[in-house]
Parts: structure tokens; C-alpha cells; sequence
DNA sequence: TATACGTGGAA
DNA sequence: TTTCCAAGTAT
């Protein structure tokens, strides 16, 4: 791969590793500079972390720590209580994955995570760069970790022209070369994603605060806001449907546990029907319980998912339920207690302030 | 290799 | 309003 000055690599370390001792942000999960972090610690940050930006990760990482001190502690609590408390954050793979590595860790490797990353990819939503990054922060191992930081800093500093996921081999090859022997991982990895998170940024990278801005190829080339370059995105369907608040007379609505895999899996939610691409057939759709005096309120819910977006119709009614598998009836008050995602919230917000519920 | 999987903030 | 995207993984 070329570069306009060729700088040597050893130098480049060097230049990245000052900028980072300078530049390093706070981070509730970051050890003060020059004390080892807790893997445990460093394991809950970057499930959280993946795909999810810093600010929204923050609150969610202090109060996982304040609940489940310890990896052992996470491994004895309820699924349904490490899923309530992820609530919001998205992606709930990761915190079924999450308990899951926490009862394997604790029930197989003693409480201490593996230090290699190997033992580490074993482990349940730990992937190549989650293992890097844990072996590399956590254990000061010489591991590349990948990000999408990484993969941007890297795709310009080469002039990688070929778009993105295409680009992955070579980028990884660049990463490797300029990561590999540098003196200190654990920072080095560290330093490498916040150098795209704060310098080397998607739009208006500032490129003049560089540590590396003699040495990139894109800046050179003048094309470095235009790397890298993605592959074009399949455009997203529209799904319909309905929701149903049914409310009790006593201040109580119904939730229950969703059935099913993927989507939402193990979370609560208000009783709805299926969501499908043709809106004249959603609006057709029974609820999925017997229920009396249904009536739509006349609001809906638009809620856009990673690859379709949702439109959902509001309605109330009353139902004595019982066929619904987990189900509850709760107030406004206890709905911390229950995993309940984002799109739902928006939907109990609406029912709650919007139009009281008719009572029966 | 391609697709499923959430959410909120910025431009 | 729309689009992009943020410390990716599992299948």
C-alpha cells in the first residue's frame, strides 16, 4: 500500500500514542491513564458500544456496574432483569448474549475472562472485533481491533478507493501494518478509534489536528471526506400494523412477553398484530386476543428499524385476556420493572396522555 | 456473502 | 423530512 511520505511505522506509533495520551476523553469505563481496567469492565463497554454511540452508552454502562458489580453478579441475575435494564439501548442479542457470556465466564472459566483471542471468540457476542479489543484493552495483547473508526482512519490513510464491505480484506491489512509492534496495545487500540471518533470523522474530518496528516494518502489526494466509500444500501419496505392498549378500570394496561425468535425477542409488549407490507390488509387485521369495544384512536406510532420502517395504528379496548403467554397488567409506574422496547414506549406514551383509556 | 438486528442524534 | 451512521455479531 502506498503513502505520500513514509513516515516509518515505529514513528507513527509514536505520533499516535502522544496525540492520544493528550487527547484521551473520560469514559466511565476507562481506567485513568496508566491503571489497568477491569475486564469485566472493559467485556460490558464494548458489547454496549457496538453500533451505539458513546453518549447514549454512558448511562446504561453506570448502571449495569451499579446493579452487577461483578461478572458473577451479572451471571445470577434474571434474564428478564438484564433485559428490562438494556431496555432502550437496542439490539437485544447483545444482552441475551451478554448473560449468557457472564454465566459462561463465571461458570467455566472461573470468573476471569480468557486472555486470548481465541478463548475469547468462544464466548457468546464476542466477534473478531469485540475479541481484539478485550485482548488488546483488558490484557495489553498485541490485537488489532477493527472498528468502524478504524475502518476509516485506515480506508483514507491508504486511499483505499474500493467501497466498503469489499474493502474489508485490505483494510484489515493497513490496520494490521500500522498497529502491529507498537509498545503499548492496550492504548494503541484505544487511540486508533478515537482518532476516527473525534479527528478522522465521517463529515468534516479535521484533517489539520492530525497526528498522521503528512503520511494520508486521502488528504493528499484531497479526496479524504469522500472515504470511504460504501456500497449503495437496498432500499427499506414499509410495514403496518396495530397495537392495542387494553386498560382494566384500575389504572393497568396489558403487556406480554413477545413469542417468537429475532426481533424483540424476550421483551414485553402491548399486544399487536403481525406487521405486513400491504396497509389496506394491516388495517383488516383482528387483534390477536378477544376483545370488546375496539376503537382506534386515531394515532399512530412510526417507528424505522435498521432495515424496514414501521407504521403502527393505535387502538384501545377491553379484553379479559388470559391467552396470552406471559402476559401482565401494569401501571405507568412499574413499567421499569418489564424490557420493554423503545417503539412500544412511544405507543403507552401516546395511549396514557393522548386519550385516558375508557374505562370499563 | 448477504441479511437480520434498535435507537437517537446530527446535518 | 430524510438520510446517515455509532467501539458489530450471528446465521
Amino acid at each position: 500500500m502506498s503513502r505520500p511520505k513514509k513516515t516509518s511505522v515505529p514513528e507513527l506509533q509514536s505520533q499516535l500514542l502522544t496525540w492520544f495520551s493528550r487527547h484521551r476523553r473520560a469514559m466511565p469505563w476507562r481506567a485513568p491513564k496508566g491503571v489497568r481496567p477491569d475486564p469485566y469492565h472493559v467485556w460490558l463497554s464494548e458489547i454496549m458500544l457496538q453500533q451505539t454511540t458513546v453518549v447514549t452508552v454512558g448511562p446504561y454502562f453506570t448502571k449495569f456496574i451499579q446493579k452487577w458489580p461483578t461478572v458473577q453478579d451479572l451471571a445470577k441475575a434474571k434474564q428478564d432483569d438484564v433485559l428490562a435494564a438494556w431496555a432502550g439501548l437496542g439490539y437485544y442479542a447483545r444482552a441475551r448474549n451478554l448473560h449468557k457470556c457472564a454465566i459462561e465466564v463465571t461458570q467455566k472459566h472461573g470468573g476471569a475472562f480468557p486472555r486470548t483471542i481465541e478463548g475469547l471468540l468462544e464466548l457468546p457476542g464476542i466477534g473478531p472485533y469485540t475479541a481484539a479489543a478485550i485482548a488488546s484493552i483488558a490484557f495489553d495483547q498485541p490485537a488489532v481491533a477493527v472498528d468502524g473508526n478504524v475502518e476509516r482512519v485506515v480506508s483514507r490513510f491508504f486511499a483505499i478507493g474500493e467501497p466498503l464491505p469489499f474493502s474489508k480484506e485490505a483494510i484489515r491489512k493497513g490496520a494490521a501494518e500500522l498497529a502491529l509492534g507498537n509498545p503499548h496495545p492496550g492504548d494503541f487500540t484505544q487511540a486508533f478509534m478515537e482518532l476516527g471518533a473525534t479527528v478522522c470523522t465521517p463529515r468534516k474530518p479535521k484533517c489539520v489536528l492530525c497526528p498522521w496528516r503528512e503520511d494520508c494518502a486521502a488528504l493528499k489526494k484531497g479526496i479524504a471526506e469522500e472515504l470511504p466509500r460504501k456500497a449503495p444500501k437496498p432500499e427499506k419496505p414499509v410495514r403496518y400494523g396495530k397495537v392495542f392498549y387494553f386498560a382494566n378500570g384500575r389504572g393497568e394496561f396489558l403487556i406480554h412477553k413477545r413469542q417468537g425468535q429475532g426481533l424483540y425477542e424476550g421483551l414485553y409488549q402491548l399486544p399487536t398484530t403481525e406487521w405486513i407490507a400491504n396497509r389496506a390488509a394491516a388495517r383488516r387485521l383482528p387483534p390477536p386476543v378477544k376483545a370488546a369495544r375496539l376503537e382506534s384512536l386515531g394515532a399512530e406510532v412510526r417507528h424505522s428499524f435498521t432495515h424496514f420502517d414501521l407504521i403502527l395504528e393505535i387502538w384501545t379496548g377491553h379484553t379479559k385476556n388470559t391467552v396470552l403467554a406471559g402476559a401482565a397488567w401494569v401501571s405507568a409506574e412499574n413499567l421499569e420493572k418489564y424490557a420493554l422496547p423503545t417503539l412500544m414506549k412511544k405507543a403507552i406514551r401516546l395511549c396514557s396522555q393522548g386519550k385516558p383509556a375508557k374505562t370499563a
